[in-house]
DNA sequence: CGCATGATTTTGATCACTCAAAAAACTAAT
DNA sequence: ATTAGTTTTTTGAGTGATCAAAATCATGCG
């Protein structure tokens, strides 16, 4: 009944490819094992054993699915790994891209009762430190409503939520042109032909990047005056 | 080269099981099975295996050591899981009966750096919560020179040093009498007839334990007596 | 000494996970 | 619709860790 490292992490990597899905919401095998670095035979074989467990609906030849224990397991990995990241920033004093692969492993053995102190001493809380949501004890996930800076409007303060890549160069230059979850920056040009997007940042700094960067980053518009309107009311009331 | 949590489980029980050598200070086959809990066949060929990897000395039919490679390796995961009980007690809000299982799975995955983060985070401590020493980053242990409550001389006081013993329930016991690390006491009576001793412990409180239990308490002989003479011999200088 | 007893090693098998390479199945394009 | 190309599955094999049970060894007792 208990879920080996293995099962876990291919249970986590169905759960968070998401983007690479077909048309019925099913992923192909090849994604499946590209990104657990595998090869393809492999995954179809442990594939087939996650189905039997009722982890996984597997269609051959189309892909696989997680059913919703499934779903609800990787969920709970998801919360282990994230909980463990923002402790490891906010206690022990880790940089922001160093985490990842110390949470790789760690979120595998770590008890319910530590990731419930963990839980506590952080005060409950709702992201990491890349603003990835953290699912609750039970497996759910609170859905944010954010889009990328490709999307958002322009001319608009907006707050970065999340950053959806874990590659260690591209969180230190985000940390370096201060773009991390928490700081608002406003887009103020966008052009498809050159690719670019251009941001003004803290201290009205301009820092032009890549659509493919751009997608990456989530923002939420003016949180600050949904704030304010929240805190309006409450003191109306 | 890397070893598995499997290898680093061997070389752990191998260097834990001083006490069971016979005269050639090998550990038995047996000994060795029955403290992994594991089939003796099992026991014999991973021996074999780490053997060839230059980790132990192994004598068919009469039993294994570990090599200076293998004994270092084996103080690593020691530091390693000491470290961790330590930070669960201190950190983290374990109780100190709790600790021992977290560990024994965290140990095997944590990295250098996490410990080394803890290790500054503790203030480079010398012993575990129950009194088990540290090794340190270089499989190096300092030996402490301490006496069982068994070997101890009769009315003098004495500090708690170590508990030799995993078990919960034994470790509630000695924490509800106030036995733990640090405490000091003084045994007033030794009967080997009736396999007892008596201790006078704080608040001039007595308990009776058994030899068994009695050997598993190792204490130190008036340590603040010794850090008087420590002092006084600065202050004079 | 010889042999019974207990410890140890061998043997044959299994399980979880993996790979490389052959076979089969889908897909799209002419 | 046949084919060329890609993706997926199958097959055969290997590794690390384990067990049960058979074979072997070591020792001590009579």
């Amino acid at each position: 009944m208990l879920a080996s490292a293995t099962v876990e992490n291919y249970l986590k990597a169905i759960y968070l490819a998401a983007p690479a899905r077909t048309p019925a919401g099913l992923l192909p095998m090849g994604q499946l094992a590209s990104s657990l670095n595998v090869a393809p035979g492999t995954a179809t074989t442990m594939v087939k054993t996650l189905a039997e467990s009722g982890l996984v609906h597997y269609e051959p030849y189309a892909g696989v699915a997680l059913t919703p224990a499934g779903e609800r397991l990787a969920a709970l990995v998801l919360r282990r790994h994230r909980l463990i990241e923002l402790f490891l920033v906010r206690v022990m004093g880790y940089a922001w891209d160093e985490v990842h692969d110390e949470a790789e492993q760690l979120e595998h053995v770590v008890t319910d009762r530590l990731i419930d102190r963990i839980d506590e001493m952080l005060g409950r809380p709702e992201t990491d430190p890349h603003g990835d949501p953290i699912p609750n004890a039970e497996g759910r996930v609170k859905t944010q409503d954010a889009q990328s800076l490709l999307t958002c409007p322009l001319h608009t303060p907006v707050t970065v939520a999340r950053v959806i890549d874990q590659d260690r160069a591209f969180l230190r230059f985000i940390e370096g042109h201060h773009l991390k979850p928490g700081e608002s920056i406003e887009v103020e040009h966008r052009d498809a032909a050159s690719d670019s997007v251009r941001v003004r940042g803290k201290d009205d700094q301009r820092i032009t990047i890549g659509m493919r960067a751009a997608s990456k980053l989530l923002v939420q518009i003016a949180p600050l005056l949904l704030l304010v309107a929240a805190i309006t009311s409450i003191v109306n009331a």
